[in-house]
DNA sequence: AAGCATTAAGTTACCCGTAACGTAAATTGG
DNA sequence: CCAATTTACGTTACGGGTAACTTAATGCTT
């Protein structure tokens, strides 16, 4: 007992007597067991459990980098859980991670299965839900708004003098962010008297490749499109390695836009029209949120991470 | 205890009895409590801990994902420490992550400080030791060797007939394998009659916009560089893009290699001259050394994943 | 139907820290 | 110098599951 007060510096001991715990602590080589200790106080673990889509999206690899920074800083720890884009997976990790006590969760995207929702809710530990802004979370929510986003860039190109506009994303079983920007995108077309001609979702990871080959594939499945919007950077850079293999000129030719502002981004000869996202901030803002509800500090509810628009000269501007 | 029977599936009880126990569980949402059980049975938990330089670089993200995919399957949990290429940062990590009681560790790098060894063989747990090749590693090892594939890419280059060289990559505190790779590189170039004019080690992260302006640091600091070995691909690409902003031609007024033929390589007009690794393959395989292990099946103590040169189209060719 | 083997269910002790409480030693104060 | 207080350390019980063991119920054989 003695021994545990001196590890945890909870006073009530002489200092002769810490001297000697500490001798035969580093004696022992001891460890103390956290998992008796937190058994023992009944308390939750210093696990956050952190699901994620994948990590060959560079923007939720940033997004966990800043996570899981920022809780380390903190003193917790991130286990890890990649969903696969998929309902299912996120609710068996859930249920598997929450038999672990963790202190709290941070889940990306707002749509959960029913058990996963009333699992949640039975834990009765903090969950922060990241990514794509929601003003009523489960609990806590950090993100941007999806749908404005991509209505932000749809408008962009209304402005820019576009009409026929195609989009190539990647396709996932579950409603999620990349669809809401879709969405956004199409109304704000339609609106501005544009149509967005193909919509082409294809079954792969939002990466380069699947960027250049779905360009290959929109084009010959639709002509006359003056501009292509990108589900990300990185497929609107594999688009545009497409269109320059191809001979055509961006943006004389066509247009490029992406989204996310990633660091690729940065190193382009062209100023890649995209829509910037501080991906590492979102992830240390979610952490963040959760350290603060777990200190019993006042937490937002919810917090928009924002987003603006990177004009870029891959579009071409309104004459 | 008749419960935990019907919940373990352990045998010894009745069809009427299960009935009546799933029946409560359903009833009032039980979700048992792993900490409990680990602690009682005295065995380790499903967690195994994994540490990671970073995320930004492309290549342990991939690493991670192959791990945490391989884990998930056999139902483990990847608990997460980004290290950020400190033995500090990954011994204070080892020891808060040893006291959860782990089921194994998988770490990056084969360099550790002497107290984290000390607690990684006082656990008694299976440790996979990634990235890094070495033939005698703490407990298991999976990777490449770095210090070949350098020495490798410098034989090459040296065949292409360069002789002035020159290399950007990033630093970090500790002896790595970016660091091994380099020293292999250096080795094969001087024994083949070139030099290695210039080496920049960059206080920043190995992604795009420090290979752009690294080369121009690095061009600018020396003149006469025929050929630029880069840290990664990414890197690379971004010292392609200052080069072609610099109206150099590649291969025709510079070479440029990089390392790890990452995803952009896919869409390059220009093969880039790189090392294939299969990072995603890297990690599985660690992840698979280590479920091995844990369910007692005979696993293999080393692994030597391999990796081979693209000659690509980004250095010229010996006449 | 008695005797034995098998299966089902219950008891007890333990894992390792810590809360809560108890006791001994040291310190303070009048 | 002795009582009151403070400080230092010890004891007990407990958390939620499980190993090991015991008891009760059931099935089978002759």
């Amino acid at each position: 007992m003695t021994a545990s007060r001196v590890l945890r510096g909870e006073g009530g001991y002489s200092e002769k007597t810490r001297a000697l715990v500490m001798e035969k602590v580093d004696e022992l080589g001891y460890l103390p067991n956290r998992l008796a200790s937190v058994f023992a106080g009944d308390k939750n673990s210093t696990f956050v459990g952190v699901s994620i889509p994948e990590l060959g999206n560079e923007v939720f690899a940033q997004v966990l980098e800043g996570i899981d920074r920022q809780l380390g800083t903190f003193g917790y720890q991130s286990v890890l859980g990649l969903t696969q884009h998929t309902r299912e997976e996120e609710e068996n990790w859930i249920r598997t991670v929450l038999s672990w006590k963790p202190a709290g969760l941070i889940l990306t995207g707002r749509y959960h299965s029913p058990r996963a929702i009333e699992m949640l809710k039975n834990a009765g530990i903090p969950v922060v839900e990241i990514w794509d802004y929601n003003s009523s979370p489960l609990d806590m929510g950090v993100g941007i708004n999806h749908f404005d986003s991509g209505f932000e860039m749809g408008r962009y190109l209304m402005e820019c003098g576009y009409t026929r506009i195609g989009y190539v994303g990647t396709s996932h079983d579950t409603a999620n962010a990349a669809s809401s920007r879709l969405d956004g995108f199409c109304k704000a077309v339609e609106g501005g008297g544009g149509r967005v001609e193909k919509q082409l979702c294809l079954h792969d990871t939002a990466t380069f490749y699947p960027g250049f080959y779905g360009t290959e594939q929109l084009l010959a499945a639709q002509s006359g499109i003056e501009c292509i919007f990108f589900q990300n950077d990185a497929m609107a850079f594999g688009g545009m390695q497409f269109c320059s293999a191809r001979g055509m000129q961006v943006p004389q030719d066509i247009g490029i836009a992406g989204w996310g502002d990633l660091p690729i981004a940065a190193v382009l000869k062209q100023r890649l029209t995209s829509m910037h996202v501080s991906h590492l901030k979102l992830g240390k803002a979610a952490a963040q949120m959760m350290i603060s509800r777990l200190s019993d500090e006042p937490a937002e509810q919810v917090k928009d991470i924002g987003f603006h628009l990177i004009p870029g000269s891959t579009v071409r501007r309104a004459e």
